[in-house]
DNA sequence: ATTTTCTCTGAATTATTGTTCACTTCTTGA
DNA sequence: TCAAGAAGTGAACAATAATTCAGAGAAAAT
């Protein structure tokens, strides 16, 4: 045997790998799902068209494995923001805020994840990404009811039905007419989160406080 | 002139139109609109491919008409039921149960005219269709805003969300596991009105009476 | 320097469907 | 029955992108 993989291709074959994903992933930022085309990624990335194929087995996973990234990203980032909220209340209000806000300042990328069309099958992927958001969510409504702050409920069909109205709102075709400016969204993220606490059985004084608290820190977050 | 459209033809035309339109229709709510291919639609109407261009420019127009006519369907469902209701409450309340019932008893095709994949583009028709559910339950909002019930807020982002949290919990893809027997389905759709009406202010126990009133007749309008 | 093996290239291929159009069939009124 | 116009047919065409693969280029060990 003459030839061996050295660590120094190793690191660029890794480099390259990441490279086409992170192509991907602002092709799809910029332009939707749509504008993630395999000549135009290679493009981005450097490399030829041919080469994607050596690194995935085809586009539907290439697609999978940004998917997976950005719900990962998303769900560690709704974790710590829970995690440091004094309360199982306070905490299912940050989760709530986290999402939206991090759903808002990437709209096209959210709804190339969630729902535009694709022309291959991302169903599996897309599936799993929103299982782990809403199984996240519905294990904070979980311990709110816990602690007696809310009354008992399917905490799993709750959870779907919240980000359903989250993305519906921020993201979905109807929202696209007046969400431009930083007003308007932080508008917009207060008013998703009041709707969702209150939907979950937080009395409306209540959840009128929770959402103040958990605007700044998920919006400072979200700016650095 | 030697030819003129005499009334038997025209009817003939009008009945192939609608046997077109209603082959679309079946074959979404078989297969989702992956299955509103121009072949197969025309061998289920019993013409030939070309003869769809003759009656539609496009698929684009075809699925265009299909979407509308399955919003209209929807749209006057949810007035009827809307309008027999004592006061702007029940009104909504019954409102978001229709929508709910409609939903959840045609799956496939809903999910086909509210986000499926479709090769082409649909987009207007689709956000036609949209915003005007959504305008019907945002004037639905506020009628019982003005009436003294809700807490004043943005109508048309809670119609939004409301209708996003329905479709979600409903007909989206963490819908399918558990929506086959009737009863569940019964539960389901209490439980996402309650929500939505909790959501938009209305206090835990009077959300509960009215999710009780709006169930039945909006269960037995759905069964005939 | 050279051989071997891996990696990269990008033009050509493939596959899928919507769309067209030359031709056939049907309808009408004389 | 026949001429003129309309409607219907379906095989061929077109367009779009994903995918392939034969050859070129690099890297590693000797």
């Amino acid at each position: 045997m003459v030839y061996r993989r050295t660590h120094q291709v190793v690191k660029r074959l890794a480099a390259r790998r990441s490279a086409i994903l992170a192509a991907a992933r602002n092709a799809a930022a910029e332009g939707g799902m749509a504008a993630v085309q395999i000549a135009p990624i290679a493009v981005r990335a450097n490399v030829a068209a041919g080469t994607v194929y050596r690194y995935f087995p085809s586009k539907a996973d290439l697609i999978s494995e940004l998917i997976a990234e950005v719900s990962r990203d998303e769900l560690s980032a709704i974790r710590r923001a829970a995690d440091s909220a004094p309360g199982p209340s306070s905490a299912l209000a940050a989760a709530v805020t986290t999402v939206a806000v991090h759903t808002l300042s990437q709209r096209k990328l959210a709804w190339g994840i969630l729902a535009e069309p694709v022309d291959v099958d991302v169903t599996a992927s897309r599936l799993a990404s929103r299982r782990a958001v809403v199984d996240e969510i519905a294990s904070r409504i979980d311990a709110a009811v816990r602690a007696g702050h809310l009354p008992a409920q399917d905490t799993n069909l709750a959870a779907t039905a919240l980000l359903g109205a989250l993305h519906e709102a921020l993201v979905g075709p109807l929202a696209a007419e007046n969400m431009e400016d930083p007003g308007k969204m932080r508008d917009a993220v207060q008013t998703v989160t009041l709707l969702a606490l209150r939907a979950v059985g937080v009395m409306d004084a209540r959840a009128r406080g929770l959402v103040v608290q958990a605007a700044l820190p998920a919006m400072a977050r979200a700016g650095a």
